[in-house]
DNA sequence: ACCTGAACACCGTTCAAGT
DNA sequence: ACCTGAACACCGTTCAAGT
């Protein structure tokens, strides 16, 4: 077996950095990092635990390598729509789809407290679009910022439900006609599942709206 | 040192489960969940690691059992203010503050996918609220996730925004008047560090306006 | 019913030794 | 420069044995 690995990839001469990156990405993309093991990682990579360590330094420093990488993979956004208000909703929405292809990743960027730093591409078009809606100095780079939470916290919630055992008690049996304000129809959306795209949607346009708005 | 811990609490004829519980969630509060082991917790309460199985079970359920803990601690929520929107605004911060206050057990059970359970108390007065403002059905029931969203991610965010190390580059490098529309007063407040409570209020205030105002 | 120590199968990491 | 196996100090967990 020595020289291919169990994925059937091509022979190697030397082990480089690059592939211990590699096999670490895809492991922590399908599993989480909570299940990337370095003797696990090193019967992927056929090899022995202690090489990844030269390469690599530690277990610590190979998951911030996988973070750096991740922000550097999160490119440009370009906004598109006819109103400022349109164009922020598509950076939020298209950073959302970029955020929940790498589910684990992003949580990892998070747990180094890089959030910030994943989000500075989208601030750049964020910047430019609340300023061209008119907002001026702190009040801009709140709505900025306000935006880029939401974000991150629905990736963040969403990310999580979806692993989500069964509601213990569900909320179908919390809600009846009588418990919601006697609204049938509002008990029947609160004992529906959520579905997040719609959720997220809802929740962006109207804060973009209360942020952009005549009212402000 | 037998009967005495490491505390310097009551001595003990038998440990308890809630001995064990109380224990645990002392540790976990200090220095969160993953600091927390079998063996540390054993030596804390001054007795052998396999009695703790005897009444936990194992490390998971242990952790489960501080989850429900939690859950059952987080008591009702009374609105205050003189509209709705200001109502709901009062339950979003005073539920954001109970979160604030255990970090690390929130993080476990948005972990475990109980956060939708978590926002039981408070979904009582928010579906009470939203209705007042009057929304009905669906735009109610949405209404009220997104303001639960809206809570958990900033409390998700804020909390690793506390032990994060400075950014690379930092934010302040980043902007100048040049780079954020030519506007100095916007690249000083994007340089400046966030002020979560403030970011809060606006982010909650602009959703809630967004979701109960006239355009909808 | 409750507690114990020994033992097992895992972990990340270090290190001296190889080529 | 790169790789190796042996060894160390940790884990969570099981189990037979004690009282």
């Amino acid at each position: 077996m020595k020289g291919k690995d169990a994925k059937g990839e091509k022979a190697r001469t030397h082990l480089s950095r690059e592939d211990v990156l590699d096999a670490a990405a895809r492991l922590v993309k399908r599993d989480g990092p909570r299940s990337l093991t370095m003797r696990g990682l090193a019967a992927e990579l056929d090899t022995a635990v202690t090489s990844i360590y030269w390469h690599v330094g530690n277990r610590e420093s190979l998951l911030d390598a996988l973070v750096e990488r991740t922000l550097a993979d999160l490119g440009e956004i370009r906004p598109v729509g006819r109103t400022p208000a349109r164009r922020v909703v598509s950076v939020a929405r298209t950073l959302r789809r970029r955020l929940l292809d790498r589910p684990h990743l992003v949580a990892m960027v998070h747990e180094r407290g890089l959030t910030e730093r994943m989000f500075l591409p989208a601030q750049r078009s964020l910047v430019h679009e609340v300023h061209e809606a008119g907002l001026r100095g702190a009040r801009a780079a709140d709505a900025v910022r306000a935006v880029q939470v939401l974000v991150v916290g629905h990736v963040l919630v969403e990310r999580n439900r979806e692993r989500a055992p069964a509601q213990r008690p569900g909320e179908d049996e919390l809600w009846t006609a009588t418990t919601a304000e006697r609204d049938a129809a509002l008990a029947r959306a609160l004992a529906a599942p959520l579905d997040p795209e719609a959720l997220f949607t809802t929740s962006v346009t109207a804060l973009v709206t209360g942020l952009l708005g005549p009212g402000n």
